[in-house]
DNA sequence: CTATCTGTTATAGTACTATTATAACAGTTA
DNA sequence: TAACTGTTATAATAGTACTATAACAGATAG
């Protein structure tokens, strides 16, 4: 299955699948070309409404992330020369920064959250 | 100065005075005990209304970051135990996942994010 | 005791976001 | 041509973020 949505998860549908298609695409499980399936499948697999589904394929294409034309399929964009952005890479270090706080905040150590994070980051390398 | 609001920052309010109070909480610069300025005082420094600063300071208090009484400032909590909490694990767990996928869709290399990641659990551990 | 500080509760209005519902229009493809 | 695509439009509902005003209740300094 592509896309689920869950329902103890507290962020907005279309949040949970714009996470869950950028998931894919970085792991290499959608490539470059591959074809989406439409917002009106998404949507009536989900039991959710068409435009719901399309703010989420809306907010990846102003991203990048996928392209967008009348009539056919949104597709996964080509691979960017992934301009550097420092607007970014400033997102990325504040949620980095409030991350690590809460994680402290929560009684996690520091050893435990850098393994946490190398797991993660690992999964990556692999590919 | 104690609290401030960027206004380039799209995140909310009162999650801006939230996440500022937690980190100087973690880092040390508001102690356990430590009197907080009146919902009114922040409020009027910072031009806003004094319920943004409150449903910022109730949420504190509903992760047990800080005690309200009536009548009586806003105080640090003393220092919890730090029970275990899954929800809260899971919650780090889901965020640092999003996180790193982001970096990655971003053309940031895995081993510059490392480095981030160090240089701010780092700043933890000085104390 | 009395002001004046605190948090607390209540009511209300505005703006925005998330989601749904329906419908029509415009390219694409079998 | 029929059945698929994305696109645009309009509208309604629910919830969140923020503001504004006012009153109430406990704490504290004079």
């Amino acid at each position: 299955m592509l896309i689920s949505i869950n329902e103890r998860d507290n962020r907005p549908i279309y949040l949970q699948i714009i996470g869950q298609i950028k998931e894919q695409v970085s792991n290499g499980a959608l490539r470059p070309g591959e074809e989406l399936p439409s917002v009106r499948e998404v949507a009536d697999s989900l039991n959710i409404n068409m435009h719901t589904v399309r703010s989420a394929y809306l907010k990846l294409r102003d991203q990048g992330i996928i392209t967008l034309r009348l009539g056919r399929r949104a597709r996964i964009a080509p691979r960017q020369p992934s301009l550097y952005d420092s607007n970014l890479e400033e997102d990325i270090k504040v949620r980095l920064k409030e991350l690590i706080t809460d994680a402290s905040l929560a009684g996690i150590y520091p050893d435990d959250l850098r393994k946490l994070f190398n797991r993660q980051l690992d999964r990556l390398k692999d590919e």
